[in-house]
DNA sequence: ATAGGGTTAG
């Protein structure tokens, strides 16, 4: 009984017959029934049997877990009259899986720990539980499970291997992840690679993927390259990505969704039109608008791209309740201008995430609709049973400071601190930018001076303060501070200092400045130039300022 | 003789 037919011409000659099968037979029959989907012609047979043993319940019990049928599949593990080891690790497999049913494997492993010891636990069980800390980001939980793989000697397999880097790598301790792999050097099969790749990506470790990946080449699968492939879109080498799915063509791999998903990321990420379209067309050709990540993905290349009329058709087609679809076409409306539209969407949601919150408020900063951020934060405080997080915060605080609203401000900062949000760099840079441009420039120094790990954001936030309340110098000092501590200079930076030069009538020094961005790599741009323009004019150097402008155009 | 597992995408 290979096939699901054998099965069915098998099943309908014995019933003809009037043959009862063995326990073997059924079971066997059971598994093949719900292996294609008949969950009814399984559990009807079920019903039937005379006899059952033990296979026979862990047979339908797994019948009801792949279906995700939790519930059921509980009430039948409850009343089944003898389990096994593979009884319970199918039930904490279930719960592991489904979304929402994460308490109940913690329980059933509790309960498990006290079984006798031939049903206990096993190294399945112990890797199920590996992916649980990963999918839940338990990192103790996870280092406490380790522990006792290595008592116990089920760390040496690779589903134990691959499971125990991919759980340090989901938890953020890549230190433990170098370790387990560089002490299974024996056992490192194809998918330990591939979850390595993955590690070595999220972690920003580019290089060390990169060459784990061509060391035995004939080694990869598809997933090896898909890896690779989003590794290189996560971190900004969008063109690689590209190149490495030709290499992929050449080297005869068949590509799959995940493939095309990767690909529609890299394209958002290089706002390609003219790429987004050309897969657009496979996803058409291979009937792939199905998949939530490559329509959502198709959704946002066009927002990306500024193209609202393409991205709509699409969204009205494939991604409707998408939740990633909804957050890039507000994000995408947002970024056009359109608040209506971005509001109307968001309207059109009977639930609201934070993340889509988030979308709407950041819109609203971006298009400098201050009275609409503050409304909005009202709606949230109303609607919401929950406490407005950081990225809202610095929304409202963004509001504040285009409005130069040191009170309001003032209150956010209060509430930061009644409530004990986390001041990270992106909140802590909001408030100092907030009382700089709110006229409070002493406030924000303290803020800042408070700031140990300054980056190159929040000294362009005090170096453009500082030049703005007209303290040169310390605006000055402020890029001395910066280069000496190591933090490398940008874009902004430049206009920050440019401005402070200009304020005093600086114009060698401007100049030096000016000059100097060619040793950052940073190209001058438009605010650059107007900044030299405007240094020379108050200087009474006319000539130089057209020269400067006949060189930008 | 019967059953179960690990890696890739916001």
């Amino acid at each position: 009984m290979r096939s699901i037919k054998d099965g069915f011409r098998f099943h309908a000659h014995a019933i003809k017959n009037g043959i009862t099968s063995t326990v073997f037979t059924s079971n066997q029959l059971i598994h093949l029934y719900s292996k294609h989907g008949f969950l009814a012609e399984a559990h009807k047979l079920f019903d039937e049997m005379p006899e059952r043993n033990v296979f026979t319940w862990n047979a339908i019990i797994w019948a009801y877990i792949k279906t995700q049928n939790l519930k059921q599949a509980r009430e039948l593990f409850d009343s089944a009259p003898s389990k096994d080891l593979v009884t319970y690790n199918s039930m904490l497999s279930g719960y592991i899986n489904t979304d929402g049913y994460e308490t109940n494997a913690l329980k059933l492993f509790i309960e498990m720990q006290s079984l006798n010891d031939e049903t206990r636990i096993d190294e399945f069980s112990l890797t199920r539980m590996l992916n649980l800390s990963a999918k839940l980001s338990m990192e103790s939980y996870g280092k406490q499970l380790h522990s006792y793989m290595v008592k116990t000697a089920n760390n040496i397999s690779g589903f134990a291997v691959s499971s125990l880097i991919d759980m340090y790598s989901k938890c953020g301790c890549f230190r433990e992840v170098c370790q387990v792999f560089d002490g299974c050097a024996g056992v490192l099969d194809l998918v330990s690679k591939n979850a390595m790749v993955a590690a070595c990506c999220r972690e920003g470790e580019l290089e060390m993927g990169v060459n784990l990946f061509w060391r035995d080449l004939e080694l990869n699968d598809v997933v090896s390259w898909n890896t690779l492939i989003s590794g290189y879109v996560q971190n900004g080498c969008e063109e690689d990505a590209l190149k490495l799915f030709v290499h992929m063509e050449e080297n005869e791999v068949r590509w799959n969704e995940h493939t095309i998903a990767g690909l529609l990321s890299a394209c958002a990420g290089l706002r390609s039109l003219k790429l987004g379209k050309e897969v657009h067309g496979w996803v058409l050709k291979y009937e792939l608008g199905f998949n939530p990540f490559i329509s959502s993905g198709l959704v946002d290349v066009y927002c990306k791209c500024g193209n609202m009329k393409y991205a709509e058709l699409v969204y009205a087609t494939i991604g409707t309740g998408n939740a990633f679809s909804i957050t890039s076409m507000i994000v995408g409306h947002s970024s056009q201008g359109n608040m209506g539209e971005a509001r109307r969407l968001f309207d059109s949601l009977t639930e609201k995430s934070s993340i889509i919150w988030t979308a709407l408020f950041t819109g609203y900063v971006k298009s400098q609709q201050c009275e609409a951020v503050f409304e909005l934060l009202s709606e949230f405080r109303v609607k919401e049973a929950m406490v407005p997080d950081a990225l809202i915060l610095i929304s409202v605080l963004g509001a504040c400071a285009i409005q130069a609203a040191l009170n309001p401000g003032k209150q956010i900062h209060a509430y930061v601190l009644r409530i004990g949000i986390e001041l990270d760099e992106k909140l802590v840079s909001a408030m100092v930018d907030m009382y700089s441009k709110s006229g409070n420039i002493k406030y924000a120094e303290k803020i800042f001076q408070r700031v140990t790990n300054r980056d190159a954001v929040i000294y362009n936030i005090m170096t453009a303060g500082y030049a703005h309340h007209g303290h040169e110098n310390q605006a000055i000092q402020q890029f001395e501070e910066m280069l000496e501590r190591g933090v490398r200079p940008d874009a902004v930076t430049f206009v920050a200092l440019l401005s402070a030069c200009r304020h005093c009538g600086l114009v060698e020094l401007g100049e030096k400045y000016f000059a100097s961005m060619t040793d950052y790599n940073i190209l001058p741009e438009i605010d650059h130039y107007a900044c030299m323009i405007d240094l020379y004019g108050r200087a009474n150097q006319l000539e130089k300022a057209q020269e400067r402008q006949k060189r930008r155009y």
